[in-house]
DNA sequence: CTGAAAGCGCTTACAG
DNA sequence: CTGAAAGCGCTTACAG
């Protein structure tokens, strides 16, 4: 049995996927050597050109039904299948992305990764995955294999602000989409949550459970996200008239480490008027600041509550249970691998901005302060 | 400037990169299309053939000096940039290989392919990370592309006993390398630490503590390493004198999820005469076993030692740390890319049996038993 | 050490 | 609706 798949989009058939999953009948020389079932062999069974057989099966033109019916019989008698080297080489296109990301083990990338992967295989791409380890030159080797025609376009994930002026030598011949961070200057098309209503939203939670006292670990790194994340707690306090205090806010390693979200946990716990809430921009960056609070004597969340971000499904391991901003990372992924084909396929334009939906996830980390009474005179 | 990179193996140089990494000279026809520099443009421009400057660009044979010189200098002149596609498919060669993993996200996996994408990169081969969440159809619809000639050989990470017969109908056209997992039968080259030895050692160190009730958290899974390390964990406890009690093993999800861990662990430590120790087989299980002992009231190390196996980094965030069987994932996945290539470029045959060393990695969640006197009548 | 020529398997104007 | 022909850019026997 044979099948053919064809795979449409908005534009109409564009690739017609020939699929042959039972025992194929295979020609063989007199030597015994496999020969290749050529696109000549099928026109010759089916009693016509090389060019109709082509045009058949890549569903090009009308062609009358009768041809198509001996060409796709001849094609199955022979078990053919189509040359994708061949192919590539005529049209000059390798249905290969590229996939920059900083590393791949961090389940926030590895979660994107996975959208991509799985949208661009059955779009019939091919995704090239490579580590950057946020170098520069490592990414412009990536980038510069698409001049080479190894690929034709790229998703960059974790782009830092300023990466704009060099990137957009790349981004002027080939496609490029930019994951979750960007600089809000850019041309070049992204997609991310919106950042700063998600944190206006978490901080008016804390605030709504009565805290005033609310710090924020942030992050050292130069990402969109993390100045975004830092205004909205801002504003938010602003709006609700509470009075800002510098010292309650922290800032982490530029990778969001275990380790520095314990530190910074540290220095705003021991505060002499520490806060009882703390915003964390990352997952991990909470789960630090928890354990650094039980080391510290202080409950979670009676004493002080911890929101985090991302919900990385990683953080279920730990208790209590972690109130966080959830980011649909699969969906970031998949959403960058269909704009990215869109604007590959289609000379249409692709939007500049893609926004999804985040989503605020009340588990158990945070709670209404104890209201500790105030010593008068 | 130009640069023209050299990779070479134990075969000799088998390919040269060329880089370009400064403004080259674009021409352009009338129209201003940019026209593309062809190896019959260097040809001209060095005043040789087309054949020469193929040889030169790709180290073969023999060729003067002076003509060597003439045609790099006339391809940097030029701009020129081999056309990868016309090479694949002069060579019918896709330089691609699959990588057939359960998941992208789970950190094992991870840091496999982490190493495997890093070496086949290095190598100018590109990887394609296939999702397969253990679907055989699914893993065979991936190997398909290889007959397709989309890729030219295949790692399976995490292949499941009984896999082994309709797998070898792919690895009899085109290399395959099983990671981690395998068929002890197989005739398909592997790659892994020795799961026997490593839990044996393991249960050793337990003993060597004081332990004698050691429990097990193992899986349902078809694993030749939970095979292995079940093996492993009843032969250490025979060779020590120490009755085995089959109440003391569990078995866990097929995935090792932190869920069924938990589970697992809850029962163990329900019995009437619980163990004192637990081997479990992945971390995860681990660190459930070691949250559920903490809800049961059991301290670890001091009422419970805990040992996990694989040592994946995102088990730091817990304390007490964990001791654990740490496994070589990068390097398992460097090496079966190399494995893999080398099989690739050369008909020389790849061993059979690769073994990568493992670590015993003390830590604290293990500690001697705390010796309760046995009152006698 | 080097060149002329064939050919990899397909697609696509062009012509009818 | 269909065919003959050219050509994508390279590599590699073959011949000298």
């Amino acid at each position: 049995m044979m099948t053919f798949w064809q795979l449409t989009n908005a534009a109409g058939v564009y690739r017609i996927i020939y699929a042959n999953d039972c025992t194929i009948s295979e020609r063989s020389n007199e030597q015994g050597n496999k020969m290749t079932v050529t696109i000549f062999d099928v026109a010759k069974e089916a009693n016509v050109s090389a060019s109709t057989v082509s045009r058949v099966l890549n569903n090009k033109s009308t062609i009358s039904e009768n041809t198509v019916r001996r060409v796709y019989e001849a094609a199955e008698r022979l078990g053919y299948e189509p040359n994708i080297l061949a192919q590539s080489f005529r049209k000059q296109e390798t249905r290969t992305i590229l996939i920059l990301t900083p590393n791949m083990t961090n389940p926030y990338y590895s979660n994107i990764l996975s959208g991509i992967s799985d949208t661009t295989r059955s779009l019939f791409y091919s995704s090239f995955i490579c580590k950057t380890d946020w170098n520069r030159e490592e990414m412009s080797n990536i980038l510069g294999m698409m001049k080479k025609r190894h690929a034709e376009g790229a998703i960059l994930l974790a782009c830092e602000m300023g990466e704009e002026d060099w990137l957009l030598r790349y981004a002027k011949d080939n496609p490029i989409i930019l994951c979750s961070e960007f600089n809000p200057d850019t041309s070049i098309p992204h997609i991310s949550i919106d950042n700063y209503k998600a944190t206006v939203e978490a901080i008016k939670y804390l605030i709504s459970l009565g805290h005033t006292k609310i710090g924020t670990i942030s992050s050292v790194n130069n990402y969109l996200s993390t100045q975004l994340r830092l205004k909205g707690y801002k504003d938010a306090l602003a709006a609700a008239g509470i009075e800002f205090h510098p010292e309650y806010i922290e800032y982490a390693s530029k990778d969001y480490s275990y380790r520095s979200g314990c530190a910074s946990a540290r220095k705003l716990l021991s505060l002499e008027d520490r806060p009882t809430a703390l915003f964390c921009i990352s997952d991990v960056l909470a789960i630090g600041a928890i354990n650094t609070a039980a080391e510290m004597g202080i409950k979670v969340p009676e004493d002080l509550s911890v929101i985090g971000f991302d919900d990385v499904e990683q953080t279920a391991m730990f208790s209590p249970k972690l109130t966080t901003v959830a980011q649909p990372c699969y969906e970031l992924g998949k959403k960058s691998a269909e704009l990215l084909i869109t604007a590959l396929n289609q000379s249409e334009d692709v939007p500049l901005e893609t926004v999804l939906p985040y989503q605020l996830i009340l588990r158990e980390s945070t709670g209404s302060p104890v209201i500790i009474k105030e010593e008068s005179i």
